[in-house]
DNA sequence: CGGAATTTGTCTAAACGCGGAACATATACT
DNA sequence: AGTATATGTTCCGCGTTTAGACAAATTCCG
């Protein structure tokens, strides 16, 4: 039950019902390809005349096309099996983050077309709005089979206002309120989008999913590195709110007289699960920035740490335990808050996951009100997976399948 | 961006357009009455004739009537003013809460057409269903010249699930999934529609604001008495979540190893903001229930400590200071994940507002990771207002005015 | 091998609602 | 009294869904 915003909303045209169906058919062909004009029409439940139209509408603007007939399952004409369009259609996701900033081609539906490339992130706008711009040239050169590229994502550690395309405030980066995408567009010629990293993997994970469950309910991305970046989706849409900071659930506290955290409060949970807070317990001693490490604590990861304790070291797996209690407690925030359907979980941590699942779930239970929202689904998203850039591509791939705003 | 949802999508009928434009008429209407049908027009940006079709229909239903012709601002024909018909169509609101059950008539807009009466709760539910059925006949029946009621809402402390029509788990109440819907529904012959109570009031916050910034961005509704109820809205909807659960801010945590909550949990923000912990904090030891009181401490409430904090007593107003730097604390959790543009509070300790806001807000501050986040605008809502009982009139009312289910 | 049955995809006519313009009505100004 | 202007109604054109008929393609069966 929605109210409808009597200061911003969306009269119905004569074309608004087609501009509906013709989304809805998008996505039906999307979930359910390879699909006749017929099936598409059984589905919609509308008249296969009405599923023929809409069809002629979008291979005219080739978003889908016609592949080879299927077989009849009984007697009667063959169906001709429609697909999404992605063979030439490409998309340029790109993952910037404080120390490096990494580089993938896809095609629309997100399948990895080459191989993921990186470079150091400059800090100063321009010299990386140019590294940008000439490696994304040369990518796409490389790539001469695909003749379009649609458009190019970007994923930014920090608040971002997708809207008028600015990084709003970048601490890592120490940036704020800087254009990023006019430059980046107007170099390549190339409509670019840009999104707060945790905010992308969120939309990413709702438009790959194929469960019906989370695609209804909400669903929520738990991305935890150096800090601990947070997705929300609801109804099917990512949770921006009145400044486009909505989803920081990385500085809601545990403890509000716990060990400072990087966002200058206390004990916020980003300081109890990033991968520093991990270290530090394990090295017994605050490790965060500033302050002079040993050559060893430099260079040695959290990986490092998880090695360690796979292999016996007792210090090492009481911290990744201690860890493993405070991301249940965290997430208990999460479940009491958004009762999602499922929480996704990346990072480096998750690698340990078999390791911390128990005292993970078992933390949760702790702090949650029902059963249920101890028992909520929970989905590690392996570093493989690309999270963030797979998000970048979402950025320019969702739009063309989304729902139309109306009413 | 909306993701439409594969599995659970609606098509655009042949009536789907009107049905739109006739929910967007109807909700213009009841933000800008009275309201000519010129003005309408325009205010759509459609053609007078459309407009004038639309209201012929919602006459027709008599959600609208006809009143007096307006003045001429210029010269030309004089306008008729349309205005939302809630004449003689009524509303029953009931707030049932632990100790007492409160109802309330109104009209269909939500104004009040007669006092509110109350009697004790009984926690069997059979009884309580008879008692209310009896009472809200009897109300009715006095009420004479209204001819139809349109239906009863309730607001309930505890987990509700609106659609089965079933209090899945209320601890105040001792009450696990009982159908309370269907008994009243069936005893009063009229729809009963049932709600978590937070769920209610942030309901009613979205339906009674006239700020286009609350209407088009996130907004929370906490109240605080015995616990700590919230609810929240999202891109104009309350969020429900998988289980019904979401919004529960009341158990967040401040800290993890802090005081025993109502919930079993440790150190919920309801352990530190809620009137018994309050009223706790001022005695110096635990009144959690349960434990034996004395006397005073049994009928002494947070108004009188109010009093006694403006009187100058000073260990009142620092129980009352406490509690507002943590009431702070924990809004920082909401602002920082749902990042609303206005949060309203309800519940006993507002009545202090003017002594608490300024350590409220610096609390607020502390935490929040933005500037304009430490501004979140904050709207106190006093309890002659009736929160509950109007967001569960808000359950009956704001159906009829819902944007329709599309794509 | 040929006709019946069945399925797919296209096409046509009807129903419905928006888009645009003309028209009647009502009021104020000159 | 006549003109200008605004409101509200009516009519027709056009786009879209709805319903149904039809051609094409394929399998089944006599």
């Amino acid at each position: 039950m929605r109210k409808i915003n009597p200061h911003d909303f969306k009269v119905a045209r004569r074309g608004t019902s087609r501009e509906i169906n013709r989304q809805i058919a998008l996505n039906l062909i999307r979930a359910h390809q390879p699909i006749s004009r017929a099936d598409l029409a059984r589905l919609m439940s509308v008249r296969r005349g009405v599923a023929s139209l809409l069809v002629s509408e979008l291979l005219s603007e080739s978003l889908i096309f016609e592949g080879a007939l299927g077989e009849a399952v009984g007697r009667g004409r063959r169906p001709t099996f429609l697909y999404i369009d992605s063979r030439q259609r490409c998309v340029v996701g790109v993952d910037i983050r404080a120390s490096r900033t990494y580089i993938l081609l896809t095609d629309l539906m997100g399948k990895q077309l080459g191989v993921v490339s990186s470079f150091q992130t400059s800090r100063d706008i321009d010299v990386l709005t140019k590294d940008l711009a000439r490696r994304i040239k040369q990518m796409l050169a490389d790539f001469s089979e695909v003749s379009a590229c649609e458009g190019v994502g970007v994923a930014v550690p920090g608040m971002v206002d997708p809207a008028l395309g600015r990084v709003l405030h970048a601490p890592t980066l120490a940036w704020r309120d800087v254009n990023l995408r006019d430059p980046l567009a107007a170099a390549l010629g190339i409509p670019v989008h840009i999104e707060n990293s945790g905010k992308a993997c969120a939309l990413a994970q709702l438009w790959t999913t194929r469960s019906d469950v989370v695609a209804s309910g909400n669903s929520v991305f738990v991305s935890i590195s150096d800090g601990v970046g947070t997705g929300v989706v609801v109804n099917g849409e990512v949770m921006r709110g009145r400044h486009n900071t909505a989803g920081e659930f990385g500085h809601v506290p545990l403890n509000i007289d716990g060990p400072r955290c990087s966002c200058g409060a206390n004990g916020c949970w980003e300081a109890y699960v990033s991968n520093l807070a991990t270290l530090s317990r394990y090295f017994g001693r605050d490790l965060s920035e500033g302050r002079p490490r040993e050559a060893e604590e430099a260079s040695f990861t959290v990986e490092d740490l998880i090695a360690r304790a796979r292999a016996g070291d007792a210090k090492a797996l009481a911290a990744v335990n201690s860890t493993a209690r405070y991301l249940g407690l965290g997430l208990a925030s999460i479940v009491n808050s958004v009762d999602p359907a499922r929480i996704y979980i990346g990072g480096e941590i998750t690698t340990a996951w078999s390791l911390i699942e128990p005292i993970v779930r078992s933390a949760l239970r702790e702090r949650t009100l029902t059963d249920f929202g101890g028992a909520t689904e929970i989905h590690i998203v392996p570093a493989e997976e690309h999270p963030r850039l797979r998000g970048a591509v979402a950025l320019v791939a969702a739009p063309a399948f989304a729902a139309p705003m109306v009413a």
